[in-house]
DNA sequence: GCGTATAAAATCGGTAAACGAGGTTAGTTG
DNA sequence: CAACTAACCTCGTTTACCGATTTTATACGC
């Protein structure tokens, strides 16, 4: 049956607003999940960032196609393109399993971030506009309010985080520069911090450096905010290789690559 | 090793059997079509590169079912990897066609560029290996023998520029770097360039600023090879730019990005 | 017992036919 | 001439089937 009506979309919902009525459902509206190869992309893309499928674990086409209720036909379309956004690794005659990622590839992509993101920050600078601006200021109010920033967690592995580079990216009106970012790199992005369970005691300090890049952008100062943003995902980087070396000595001593 | 030289095409040649001595160059093997749909898929990719698929066309599944005579099956993968390497875009129940650029996207490729490859020559000054930086010499060197660089035309916007490049990224050895510029990125510049003819009048130009990059990555001087990248990928950018506005006054004055 | 060789099972890659759904086009009608 | 309708086409998906390759399980020999 083709069960493709109304299904639940999971996907990154990112400004939650206040849920009065169905009026006016923001900007995100319900995109384009019409059909069933992109609905189990998604569905798989969600379900390998959150980790419920295991990072290098094998996922064999009858499975999928049974758990998920639809042929191979369209399941093998989104094992593709999750090939190719690297969520998955594919030996012709052999499987598929889900990427199994390492500390070296995690700093790399640090690195990408940082020198994608600085000059996002430095875009955002120069082209948003004073709507977009308080966009920003609200997403950071709102993940001020939250009671797990207080906490001192969450705030910076969570979602929350994302959603402010999210919006940086936006503010910086480079389409490629979106695509890149938003559409290929942050579900890696998201699926490194399930995976290492990372990055976790710099909340306030993020939040503090969060406020500062606005701050730039906001008197469009486009160089500092470049030079804040890259600092910023810098020490991010630096605390992740600092906790994994920690880990590293504490558990035992076995070397890597 | 890992000096791949003259690769380059890697086009669609199918492992025709034509394989009767396993004579082949060292690494640089055929590597993975042994599947029709990475067969079709890199096949495609070429066409739409070479401008053979023009921009915007649409291309149907029975049409290509038919010219490349494989079933609907494994061209709908094909076609869902091209989709994720946004060579063609793909409307639900109508189509695809062949992705159609603008010059403010174009530009925005070159910001991007701008940012990466500057990281990556920064990166290529920190590790590359003497036998690497003699292969990127060898490289440079082999351009200067082509006569079309004498010839004033064809280097800048043949693959050769792009073997440069090539060369760098792969000595940075970040791994992430590499597949985001040789495997997204470098398809959609190759494709600028045929869709725009473009990119054409600063040859020995672009050879010199070649030259002191790698003088700056050999003298281990990252600061300096990363500000002279940027700076090379910049004037190519201008460069462009220019050729564009000029086409645009000479032809006539209608509508603009 | 253990390693190798062989056979069986499972999976992958691919083809073909068929069907409904949605979109495009053209023709008819008012 | 616009709007409605009816073909027609393509896309999305399923099902069935096949060969090729890999993995596993079994059996054999040492």
């Amino acid at each position: 049956m083709a069960t493709l009506a109304s299904n639940s979309l999971t996907a990154a919902n990112v400004l939650s607003e206040t849920e009065g009525g169905e009026a006016t459902p923001p900007e995100t509206a319900v995109p384009e999940v019409r059909t069933l190869a992109e609905r189990v992309f998604h569905q798989l893309q969600d379900a390998i960032v959150r980790g419920e499928l295991a990072p290098g674990s094998k996922i064999t086409e009858p499975g999928l196609s049974k758990t998920y209720g639809i042929s191979r036909g369209p399941l093998r379309e989104a094992m593709r393109r999750l090939e190719a956004h690297r969520l998955i690794e594919r030996v012709p005659h052999v499987g598929a399993r889900v990427v199994q990622l390492s500390m070296k590839e995690l700093l790399e992509l640090f690195d990408l971030r940082e020198a994608l993101e600085s000059m996002a920050a430095r875009l955002a600078a120069e082209h948003m506009s004073p709507n977009e601006i308080q966009g920003l200021r609200d997403v950071l109010a709102l993940h001020e309010g939250q009671a797990d920033l207080k906490r001192g967690e969450a705030y910076y592995q969570r979602e929350g985080d994302l959603d402010f580079h999210y919006c940086i990216v936006q503010g910086s009106h480079n389409k490629m520069l979106m695509n890149l970012l938003c559409d290929d790199l942050y579900y890696l992005v998201r699926l490194y911090r399930t995976q290492f369970s990372a990055s976790g005691t710099r909340p306030q300090r993020a939040f503090v450096e969060h406020h500062r890049i606005v701050d730039a952008i906001e008197a469009g100062d486009a160089e500092l905010a470049e030079l804040l943003m890259r600092r910023h995902v810098s020490a991010s980087r630096a605390n992740v290789a600092d906790r994994y070396a920690a880990t590293l000595a504490q558990t035992a001593l076995t070397s890597e690559s």
